[in-house]
DNA sequence: CTGTTAGCGCTTTCAC
DNA sequence: GTGAAAGCGCTAACAG
């Protein structure tokens, strides 16, 4: 293995001048600096992170917490996370942790263990609380994303929930829906409450009843849409929804499947439209009708941000608030 | 911050004992190690991870390379990677190559300056090399995913290729498709050849003829399919496919794009088939009808496969190949 | 079963 | 501009 000390002999310099090159520090000699460039091209040497790390305390490492990457909201963060961190000289490490804190705070304790420089974090829900505490507690900066937890000042990178929503909404009224259903995540996710909050009060707005057998609540890693769709199906035609507004894309998915087995057909039966584009690409044969957040620049501006956070840990909080699109596709009747 | 040493003083043990204790060594008497774990929970002390590197040389960090995580296919792979590594107590730092060779030899450099414990990588050519020369040099393990590498014998985990163009061939043929085009990767993918190979034999075998005309190159990260789509529009009815088969999901989806660009309408007007599914969980309402392949089991086995390389540096390699599944939609129109 | 000593490869701090 | 000394927090290798 070829170390500092092996670059040091053979440019006839200290190990010290070696350290100062690879970390391009500006108080060197141009003659002396391209000495020890050759020197280093010569023997091949890469320096060894651990090292720096241990004696500098900085690893040039990000830990991106999320719920599960296969989800393309969550795809898509973790790729303009990575783009951006590449770009700044970072590397990212991701977990999932399947919307499970238990698990959520054994990654921080690795990240902090591993004297990561920053996290990303998207909350598994208010519990994270814990996390959070641990991230205090060791000066680890983070940002949160696409979640907030409540009574946490930290800088956050979330879409427009309530905006989304209403674009969701004024669709499906647009296309004549009055009864509509809410297929809505677990209450202890942010996300969740906000959007439930927002679909509540467009209802209201519009003087439309919303039934309490119209809403219906999932885990998002375990889903269960069965028995949402046995209900909807065994409603009395008149007080059947004609829509389901789904807080998740995945949730979506899951409950037109429900809905087939239980024979009602998408969008013949009922209409649906939901939370983040499932496909990960422009997709002209998709079916549902959407509001995609743009998950890329969640992850783009959430290592940005993170790394404004690392230069100034004792600035105020920063906030981004990102818009969503409708995608119009096919998922939704028009009862026009 | 709390080190091994205050853990140790009042532990009223020495530093090497709390070392054992946090390594799990068997060789520590129950009433020490409880002593230990008790100091370690009321310091709340948590290793520190660059300074176990420095000195045992393993990180617990495996690294995985791949071309887009974008793509379901390799969000798949990520996530099964991910949770097997967790199991055995690593953690996966994940790079983007965008089948750029020059920038897979960076994470690989990257790689060799963190001492990754081991390195999951799909190539992004036959180029490859270069990168798997860096590797061998510094002694770090690696699998191979998804791609092989000419001239490389290395543990590997891939696709039965021939076996899904198979499935794919015989779907078409069986709806009585005889004009079967090919709308393929970069030549110097490894994956890319298998494939064309495979239908080339495929349609000698039926004697059916492969016009010059029918096959399509694109890049995979910048695809470039209209021209493609404007070719098949302007053939002559005659000579014009009735079906594209396509190595991989976005090509696919781009082609479809163009056709409709160009006025063509798929399945009415030419079928599509494709390797792998565009959609990360089972979706009543996708479209393309595909062959997917066990994604996350690569992922799941390239890590398992990379722990036992690990473990025993000088076995022989070994290869496991996995099988794809056809799932039938609707971009197939049947001609009888 | 437990402790001592040395050192992993780098950077910090302070001289010069 | 450059170098020497010390040490980051841990574990290998040995001793007992």
């Amino acid at each position: 293995l070829v170390t500092i000390y092996d670059v040091a002999k053979r440019a006839n310099v200290s190990a010290m001048t070696v350290s100062r090159v690879i970390n391009n520090s500006t108080l060197i000699k141009e003659t002396t600096k391209r000495k020890v460039l050759e020197a280093i091209r010569e023997l091949d040497y890469i320096p060894n992170r651990s090292a720096r790390s241990l004696s500098s305390k900085d690893t040039k490492l990000l830990s991106l917490i999320i719920t599960d990457i296969t989800n393309p909201f969550f795809t898509g963060i973790a790729r303009g996370a990575e783009d951006r961190a590449n770009e700044l000289g970072y590397q990212v490490v991701f977990s999932n942790t399947d919307e499970n804190v238990d698990k959520e705070t054994d990654y921080v304790r690795a990240a902090v263990s591993r004297g990561m420089d920053g996290v990303l974090l998207a909350p598994a829900a208010d519990r994270s609380l814990e996390s959070i505490r641990l991230l205090d507690k060791y000066r680890i900066p983070f940002v949160l994303i696409d979640r907030e937890v409540p009574a946490v000042a930290a800088d956050s990178v979330v879409g427009d929930n309530a905006g989304a929503v209403r674009l969701l909404f004024e669709h499906l009224f647009g296309h004549g829906h009055r009864r509509i259903a809410l297929l809505s995540g677990p209450e202890q996710v942010w996300n969740t409450r906000v959007r439930e909050k927002e679909y509540r009060k467009r209802m209201n707005e519009q003087s439309l009843p919303v039934d309490p057998r119209w809403i219906f609540r999932s885990g998002l890693t375990h889903r269960n849409t069965a028995e949402a769709a046995r209900i909807l199906r065994n409603l009395p035609e008149a007080e059947r929804p004609t829509a389901v507004l789904a807080t998740n894309n995945f949730l979506a998915l899951s409950l037109i499947q429900s809905l087939k087995a239980q024979g009602m057909n998408v969008p013949g039966d009922i209409s649906i439209v939901c939370f983040d584009d499932p496909s990960p690409i422009p997709d002209d044969t998709a079916f549902l009708t959407v509001v995609a957040q743009p998950a890329y620049d969640f992850g783009y501006n959430g290592v940005q941000m993170l790394l404004q956070r690392i230069d100034e840990p004792e600035r105020a909080p920063s906030h981004l608030v990102l818009p969503a699109k409708l995608l119009t596709r096919r998922s939704v009747r028009s009862l026009i």
